[in-house]
Formats: C-alpha cells, structure tokens, sequence
DNA sequence: ATGTCTCACAAAGTGAGA
C-alpha cells in the first residue's frame, strides 16, 4: 500500500499536474493540501475519472483539504471534532483498515502573531483528536503539511531559522510530543540524503539553490512501524513548469 | 533583494497569505 501527501497550492491550478502525477505514481491513498476551493467547485468528476474516490472539505480563497484513495474511504471527519474552526484544515477516513489522516496545519506567520496563538490552539486541539483516535483505531498515519521544521536538519540554514516561524520551540514541543504519543517519523526511519527539503520558497531561486525545509511529513503509529518500506520525497513535480512551492512526500507500506 | 505565486476585489493594480 502506497499513500502520499502534497500541499497543491491551489487545486485548480495544479489539478492536470496532478493527474499527470497520480498516473505516474499510482498511490492508493492521497491527501491534498491548500485546494483552495469550496466544495462546489471541487474537481471530483475528473478525480473520478482517474480512478480515485475522492472526500473533501474546503473554502473560499484559502486552505481546503483532500482525501483521494483507491477502494472507499469510511468513518470521515472534516476538522477537529470540539475544536470551532472556520478554517478547513483537516479531513480524517479510513482506508483499508488504516485510519488517514491529512492536515494542513497552520502556517502561524511569526512567533509573536495572533496567527501563531492561533497555531498553538490549533495544535492543543489536534493533540487531542490524535489521542482519541489512536485509542480507537490500530493502524494510524497523519500526513500533510505540518508547517513545522522538526529539528535543524530540516532546515537549509538553521543559524538564520533559529526561533523563526516552523522553528520555534513550541512548534518543535508539539513535534516531539506526536512522537512520545506514539507517532514515528516515517522518513527519518531510513538514510536519507543530507539537505532533503519538501518545501522550497518561491522566491529567491530558492529550489535552484535547495534552499528548504521539510516541512511535509508522514507519521505513522507503533502498530505501522514494522511495515514501513520506504518514504522518499519526491522532488521532480517541483521542477514541473508552474510548480506548487511543495513536494509530495510518499510512503510505502507491506 | 521587500526577490514569487495565488486569490479576490467591483480590479484594469493592490493587499493578504503563504
């Protein structure tokens, strides 16, 4: 079983490079991040046509989130359940007896922003869905864009970062908390080459110079460990002409 | 380099967000 995450940047703009993606990485579970569309103007016809059964939850202008897989998805939840959001940021199925889960988590702008309070609260929230949901489901993986730079090594120039936004400590505690709860990360359980990003601003020919952060991650649960086979970043849809400033990151499972 | 990309507004450039 194979399952990748990609923040789009915009599904309308990205939906045919996305196909062309999905034709050439069929994958059996994908989740989408920053569709960027409400939900009657989600391309689902044309997701379907490709194969895929398709849950979404979006909204105007920002955000929006995706769930693509090959045999049905059950059990949806759209955001975090008490959690009062008017963002959409998450979407949660089960997917051949693995509980998916794919988020967008909050950029938070700058340490000392409402936005970042906003991220804080967002994170406290989303703890608490992943402890209910790793008691109710056996196998578990959270997958998107986490917005959050887990150590120095997944940042191109961590003397610069050091406490900036998806650096700082507290993002870097709620990290490591997802890993004392039980969540591993899933491309750090392999040798990977130095300086793999997910993200590459747009700006400042930063992909040309591999200026990144990873930032895109895949967490599975103890009981998914064992079955983890790979998980690799792939980097080719970046160098596409009209690129998302993201990579998908995918994982392959026994 | 404040360096780009995307979306929306009542636009024909500008601001917000990333």
């Amino acid at each position: 079983m194979r399952l990748a995450t990609w923040n789009v940047n915009s599904l309308n703009v990205r939906l045919p490079q996305m196909l062309d993606w999905l034709a050439a990485n069929p994958v059996d579970v994908l989740v989408l991040q920053e569709t960027k569309l409400t939900d009657d103007k989600f391309p689902a016809a044309e997701i379907e046509a490709a194969g895929y059964q398709v849950q979404w939850f979006g909204q105007k202008t920002y955000n929006g989130v995706a769930l693509l897989s090959r045999s049905a998805a059950t059990d949806i939840i759209k955001n975090l359940p008490g959690f009062d959001d008017p963002q959409a940021r998450v979407i949660a199925g089960t997917v051949a007896g693995v509980r998916c889960i794919g988020a967008y988590f909050p950029n938070g702008q700058a340490p000392d922003s409402d936005k970042f309070t906003y991220k804080m609260a967002w994170l406290d929230a989303l703890q608490r869905f992943l402890s209910a949901e790793l008691q109710t489901h056996e196998k578990l993986v959270l997958m998107g864009d986490f917005n959050i730079a887990p150590t120095d090594a997944d940042v191109y120039d961590p003397v610069a970062w050091a406490g900036q936004i998806h650096c700082t400590p507290q993002e870097r505690g709620h990290f490591q908390a997802m890993l004392e709860g039980g969540l591993v990360d899933a491309f750090r359980l392999f040798e990977q080459a130095p300086k793999s990003w997910s993200w590459w601003d747009y700006r400042n020919l930063a992909f040309r110079k591999n200026q990144g952060l990873r930032i895109d991650h895949i967490l599975v649960n103890s009981a998914l460990k064992n079955q983890v086979k790979s998980c690799v970043i792939d980097k080719l849809p970046r160098k596409n002409e009209r690129p998302s400033d993201h990579a998908p990151v995918v994982i392959e499972l026994a």
